[in-house]
DNA sequence: TATATTTGCAACCAATCGGTTTCATACTCC
DNA sequence: GGAGTATGAAACCGATTGGTTGCAAATATA
């Protein structure tokens, strides 16, 4: 099973809830009355989110609040950050760039 | 089909790709010989890269050179800003940005 | 205790995915 | 023109995906 962060971000749904429990914590009943989907299909996507830990839970009696782990995002912003350099910088110093990031990915 | 850009990325396959021809513009035979899979494979997979518009082609003779639209990868980068002022910022100022946030997605 | 609520989990299903094999097309070189 | 090379497209296949329904466990409430 590839249960990475890019993975978990790849399904429309699951970029809402992250959306939505970015704001505040949810319960999966909650976050189901945002889809047009069962509270079982929410609560699948709760799992994959959760297995690449991009959530965590809090129980609080019988009621699990779901919360983004924001700092995991960061994951992907390192991956996008190696081709930052690239889009931020003019072409007159493309070369120079173009070797930096040969250097960094040999 | 679904093919929007958090779709592409999240194939390490394509993700590989994006890597090699972010260096230089490259053909499907010469990105086939660094993975271990047909060059049909790699074919679909610059196919998924072509019509979400992450590659561009640049046909010279009988081959066809690949290479990344840099600019394409700041679709992500945008997404992800929403969520990068949470990680940023200091606990003591959280409660003023998730006040800004919730004003951008209403 | 009995009942209702909240949740996770398993089984199942149609659709999609990533891969392969096969074939057709287009270009290069002799 | 003919042989070889580079590529895309189609047909097919097993695995995975996102979804559903049904059920069991745990908690709250009467």
């Amino acid at each position: 099973m590839r249960r990475d962060i890019f993975h978990a971000i790849a399904d429309p749904t699951r970029r809402a809830i992250i959306a939505l429990i970015a704001l505040q914590a949810m319960t999966p009943n909650a976050l189901a009355d945002n889809f047009q989907t069962t509270r079982q299909a929410v609560s699948k996507h709760l799992r994959v989110l959760t297995e690449c830990e991009l959530v965590q839970q809090e129980q609080l009696g019988r009621e699990i609040y779901y919360s983004l782990r924001v700092d995991r995002l960061q994951e992907i912003d390192h991956w996008l950050s190696q081709y930052k350099q690239l889009w931020e910088t003019r072409f007159t110093q493309l070369d120079s760039v173009l070797a930096t990031l040969k250097h960094q990915n040999p």
